[in-house]
RNA sequence: UGGGGCGUGGCGAAGUGGUCUAACGCACCGGAUUUUGAUUCCGGCAUUCGAAGGUUCAAAUCCUUCCGCCCCAGCCA
């Protein structure tokens, strides 16, 4: 789909000004992820302001893993979203980690402490709570605050080597128990934890937290500026703390060493109808109510692109959506819009039966079959044609037709006739319904002379339905999916588990297809016309089986009328 | 009740003193075209910018007060 042009928003206005008044030469900037769970679209948010914004003014952007917890981090999420990233459709200039900058990191929690400016506590976590005071209330020096430099250092150092247990001491920052920001109030920088780190290995049993990890990891790299969350506001005092007070050595800085990056921060966008926090989506995944973090109910990425969301609808969403410094709730219909703009003009037309009802045409000779040859989009003629196969024996889909239909359904009913779209029309004579009722079989006549969208009297058939011959159809399970919450906002509720919608995943596996879909490959997506938009399932489709997921509905004016 | 943010139509979002009786997208409502009730196309959809005062010839844009919502008291990020 063409590409939609580079958004105008407050971040991309401040660093332009930037680029002109001559502060940057160029901009660079990151996107941070921790390994500790699967990219959703929040976070594709975040991946494209800021590999996006680099792209458009010819800056940079790192792809780095702030992995400072080892033991909510791994590879298995690290690989995911690297590679979701590379999915997206974005380069970084380099790949990095946090755990890579462990060393410098150590080297200025010294300088701190050498200066005064940092000092190795004993409090537990309870003393530390206490100590801290509270929204309304200063906090209160901790007794080991005025702790020597020298004694400092040792008992780090100690730390270090691993001679206390976890918990037993912290490294502080000693900025101010007063201040009203309660992130400055002497904010712990080092923890220690005896945790076997997925990059890192055993190296250390001490672990820089984030507020000094961040900030230095980012001016290392020369990052001039550091996009992230409003959740963040209060942190960039202590961001610009940390950088204010260490010595960084001019050539790790990129840019002469003469500037700090600066943290910009923007709000969240949050998806109607989905959860997208960590926890709620671990827990989703692990107690079984969906099924794995690639479910296409999901809006992770892996769940999106196994539904069959495309890298540039997820890109052309985040465009839509805007970046401002407000928290806001986006509506599905963006996203859907945003994947059927892209579908509408790429994907393969082509016919699919998800329920199936057999129709006989009475007057079509046994055995007798013919082809026609039909577009694969009606507007594109690049895309070329394909050939389906027409017989005696067709299968029309159950919604296409009623036994007592109001006069302004379109479609079958006894005694109506309707056109095969690009087939003939045909009328409906015959209802064969079995003990309870259910239409089972439809006995209907074809007009020889409605070839080719003609009619021999001029009359108008205004139902079109589409149709598989019974001889040549594949037979497949369609997957289609729906909201996985009727709620709008889910994550709100006490119990998000027992909101999920019953009926969000529906299979049906008495699907017929027409034949040319095996000859697609497997990553080809189809418009099943009337239907929706359907790609294979990247994980159980085989040739054995034919396996698709519906990626979105048509628009469906009549389904919407007779809700 | 400390600190930090935010408030423009149903949802997003432009706009930073005059061309604003406020762009654009989504949604919605018409109507045209159509062998997909799809697509496409045309048209409609805030005299009003959280509220109230004030400054000004002139305000969504400046000032004041008030109201509402979000974030911060992890040895998480």
């Amino acid at each position: 789909m063409s590409k939609a042009p580079y958004p105008n928003h407050f971040i991309r206005a401040m660093t332009s000004n930037d680029l002109k008044n001559g502060k940057h030469d160029y901009i660079y900037t990151r996107f941070p992820p921790e390994p500790n769970g699967y990219l959703h679209l929040g976070h594709a948010k975040s991946i494209c302001l800021n590999f996006g914004l680099a792209e458009h003014l010819g800056g940079k952007c790192n792809l780095r893993f702030d992995d400072t917890n080892p033991e909510k981090e791994s590879l298995e999420y690290m690989e995911a979203i690297r590679d979701s990233v590379a999915w997206l459709g974005f380069e970084w200039e380099k790949l990095c980690y946090a755990s890579d900058y462990y060393d410098h990191l150590y080297g200025f929690a010294l300088e701190l402490i050498d200066k005064g400016l940092a000092y190795v506590d004993n409090l537990n976590a309870e003393q530390m709570r206490e100590y801290r005071g509270t929204l309304t209330e200063v906090g209160k020096d901790s007794p080991n605050r005025d702790r020597a430099p020298a004694e400092n250092r040792d008992l780090f150092e100690r730390m270090r080597a691993g001679e206390f247990g976890e918990g037993a001491y912290t490294l502080r920052a000693k900025i101010d128990m007063g201040s009203p920001n309660i992130s400055m109030r002497d904010p712990i920088i080092y923890r220690i934890r005896f945790a076997h780190h997925y990059r890192a290995g055993d190296k250390w049993c001490i672990y820089p937290m984030y507020d000094f990890t961040h900030c230095i990891s980012d001016a290392l790299e020369g990052i001039t500026h550091s996009l992230c969350t409003l959740e963040f506001q209060d942190n960039r005092a202590l961001y610009d703390w940390f950088l204010a007070n260490i010595t960084l050595e001019e050539n790790l800085i990129g840019e002469k060493g003469k500037l700090m990056p600066r943290q910009i921060e923007f709000g969240r966008s949050n998806l109607e109808y989905t959860v997208a926090s960590k926890r709620k989506l671990i827990q989703l995944v692990t107690q079984g109510h969906v099924n794995g973090w690639d479910d296409p109910r999901l809006t992770t990425l892996v769940g999106l692109r196994r539904r069959g969301y495309t890298p540039a609808s997820i890109r052309n969403f985040c465009a839509e959506i805007g970046v401002t410094k407000k928290d806001s709730t986006i509506d599905m219909a963006v996203l859907e819009n945003a994947i059927r703009q892209d579908l509408e003009a790429s994907a393969t037309r082509v016919f699919g039966v998800l329920k199936p009802l057999k129709l006989v045409i009475t007057n079509y000779a046994e055995g007798e079959s013919e082809t026609f040859t039909v577009k694969n989009h009606p507007k594109d003629e690049t895309m070329g044609t394909r050939e389906i196969p027409f017989g005696r024996e067709i299968y029309i889909d159950q919604d296409d037709f009623m036994l007592e239909p109001p006069a302004d359904f379109f479609r079958l009913g006894p005694g109506r006739e309707v056109r095969l779209r690009y087939g003939y029309a045909i009328t409906c004579n015959e209802v064969i319904q079995d003990q309870h009722g259910n239409v089972v079989e439809l006995h209907c006549t074809y007009d020889p002379l409605t070839a080719k969208g003609k009619t021999s009297d001029g009359r108008k058939i205004k139902g079109i339905i589409h149709w598989v011959s019974a001889a040549h159809a594949v037979d497949a399970q369609v997957r289609v999916y729906d909201r996985l919450y009727n709620e709008p906002n889910p994550g709100a509720a006490e119990d998000f588990i027992s909101l999920i919608n019953p009926e969000s995943l529906q299979t049906f596996d008495n699907a017929k297809l027409e034949p040319s879909v095996l000859d697609a490959s497997t990553d080809d997506r189809f418009q099943f016309e009337r239907v929706g938009y359907f790609c294979f399932d990247s994980v159980d489709h085989c040739e054995n089986k034919v396996v698709m997921n519906r990626t979105v509905s048509l628009r469906d004016t009549w389904a919407k009328r007779t809700v």
